[in-house]
DNA sequence: TTAAAAAATGAGAACGGTTTCAGAAATGAG
DNA sequence: CTCATTTCTGAAACCGTTCTCATTTTTTAA
């Protein structure tokens, strides 16, 4: 087993009092004595264990982190953020992915529960539209008693500080770069509409096209679900039928995806048979420099701000409740028109 | 606070001892009092101290994992399939992003020791080439006192379980491949030398050209790091001197971006002006239809291996070290050979 | 019926730290 | 030189569990 504070106490010939004040820089001592203890604690390469000093101080270094999918760029890029910071500050990150389960997302919280977390930063595995399980998760995020930022996916009606990206508004403005390129059959391959950020795409868009007194077609509104195979298969079934838009907004990064891959499969180029802008960067579209307009979000920033406003909540627990917002950034590569 | 077993007791009208036996249910309860203690956990939703436990049982559920960055798609996924294994098993998953730094992944050790980790899933922030890094990295791992299974990257002379790439071979795989196809001038950008896998590509590389009787040109050796940009450059400034080789080997799923940015930027096509095949899947090259013939690897797959891996080992401390060598596949998509 | 065995429970030590308190040693003021 | 401070140190309680014993109660066997 590793040593403990005794065992240093008694190499160096203290008590454990004497150790533990070296260890933690408080209270009066002797240089002598700091000195030597010092030296054993190097020489027997002694760490103190983090759990004993927690349950003694009755307080944890740690916070919990639960995203539903690692393996999108976004939210490695989110957590790569979130990790920085959470190093900066010394302290322990939890990692839970929850594979978009709500069940999964459950057996999250409860392990955070049980290891006393600080605090937790929480991109929820749906939003749960339907009240009974939005509900649900309120109150199990109530029951953590400590306090959580929600990122990226609201919960409605819930109290706690969030990181959220501008969904309605970068879409309507995404939607109107398309009705101002002149073009006129706009259609949309929206996100999955049982999420909060997915209706409110659509919204946005929906919107943009009021205001715009622009009509608003059914057979141009594609109904997908934030993947690459959905849009895919939704784009080339439109494109089969014979009748496609001036214009597509895609929804995310990998509607776009499936969105070009339908469009390349029938040998349709985006900008000249379709003009097309999508929200959240493709960098590799970019490096490949395949033109294409988009909605840009600093990811790694937003999981860096989801850190800074935990601690600072954690700091300031009766503060009122705080919601960011992060600015979006619209990039046109010229895929917003039709080159005649 | 939160409630303690001690309160739980009190409530239920009987000792601490007996609600731990019913939480662990351990030792002989009555029917009886079983129901009642469960009743009022369940009522004050009680859920006992991870920390509590660990030193009372003197063992911890965690394990570490300590990647070089998360926002890079192969390491995100290797996350998930990390994470996927530990909730399986009920563990708790410390997370440490290194951004490469050996200093960050020093601290990240200290840190996963304090917390008494019962293993760690490690990518070293570089291979310690430099025998005294390496050294010093042993050392490391050795004081951690807890297995530790290598995932990726190599630590020459070390003694601990690995998941690795078959680098060599792959590399030299596909530089037959190029070499099957009737070119001539093969070239290669590499990985980084400093770390191994890039040395054991490139050395992959060099000896199948030496196998094949083909002469390796000093001018067609690219070296590069890794990084989509410094491909890039190299890749420029090769065709800029006018002289390309007939097809390229490019070392990883950043390399070949860096690749085919350079050589779309000069109107080049792959597969026509220039042969290539790269070291890991871009799945978006797949998604737009972009003909790249490449090394493919289950990055997700990797991840649960070294996780059933590190827990055998946790269990069984004496076997024989166990190195996992994962396959690896080559798809052809033909940008393998210049059609005239 | 009775003694032995089995079942049920609680008291208290232990885990490895921090912290309060009190006493001893050193220092300073008068 | 004495007394009050200040500095230094250790003893012991505590954090929230588990676990070993010991004790009591119930069941079983003879």
């Amino acid at each position: 087993m590793a040593l403990t504070i005794y065992d240093i106490a008694k190499k160096a010939g203290v008590s454990k009092s004497t150790v533990s004040r070296v260890l933690n820089k408080t209270g009066y001592i002797s240089e002598k004595t700091k000195k030597n203890v010092e030296e054993v604690i190097k020489n027997n390469k002694y760490i103190p264990s983090a759990m004993a000093r927690s349950l003694s101080k009755r307080e944890s270094n740690t916070i919990g982190v639960i995203i539903p999918e690692a393996d999108n760029a976004f939210f490695g890029e989110i957590l790569k953020g979130i990790s920085e910071v959470v190093d900066k500050y010394n302290m322990t990150l939890i990692f839970c992915d929850t594979g978009n389960s709500p069940e999964k997302e459950e057996r999250a919280l409860n392990m955070l529960k049980e290891h006393r977390v600080k605090g937790l930063i929480l991109t929820p595995a749906n939003d749960y539209s339907d009240e009974g399980a939005a509900k649900r998760l309120r109150k199990q995020l109530r029951d953590l008693m400590v306090p959580v930022v929600l990122l990226d996916r609201e919960v409605e009606n819930s109290l706690w500080d969030g990181v959220y990206f501008e969904n309605f508004k970068s879409a309507y403005s995404a939607t109107e770069v398309l009705i101002s390129e002149g073009n006129k059959k706009i259609g949309i391959i929206t996100g999955d509409l049982n999420i909060k950020i997915g209706r409110d795409r659509y919204h946005g868009y929906l919107q943009a096209m009021e205001d715009n007194d622009m009509p608003v077609e059914d057979k141009y509104i594609l109904e997908g679900n934030f993947s690459t195979n959905k849009a895919y298969q939704l784009m080339k079934e439109c494109i089969e039928k014979g009748d496609i838009p001036d214009a597509i907004l895609t929804c995310n990064n990998r509607t776009t995806l499936g969105f070009l891959k339908a469009i390349g499969e029938k040998k349709l180029v985006v900008g000249r048979d379709i003009a097309a802008i999508g929200i959240d960067h493709n960098e590799v579209l970019d490096i490949l420099d395949y033109s294409f307009s988009y909605v840009e979000r600093d990811t790694i920033e937003t999981g860096r701000k989801a850190t800074y406003m935990l601690l600072e909540r954690i700091d300031n627990p009766d503060e009122e409740i705080d919601i960011c917002i992060m600015p979006f950034k619209i990039v046109l590569k010229g895929s917003e028109k039709k080159k005649k």
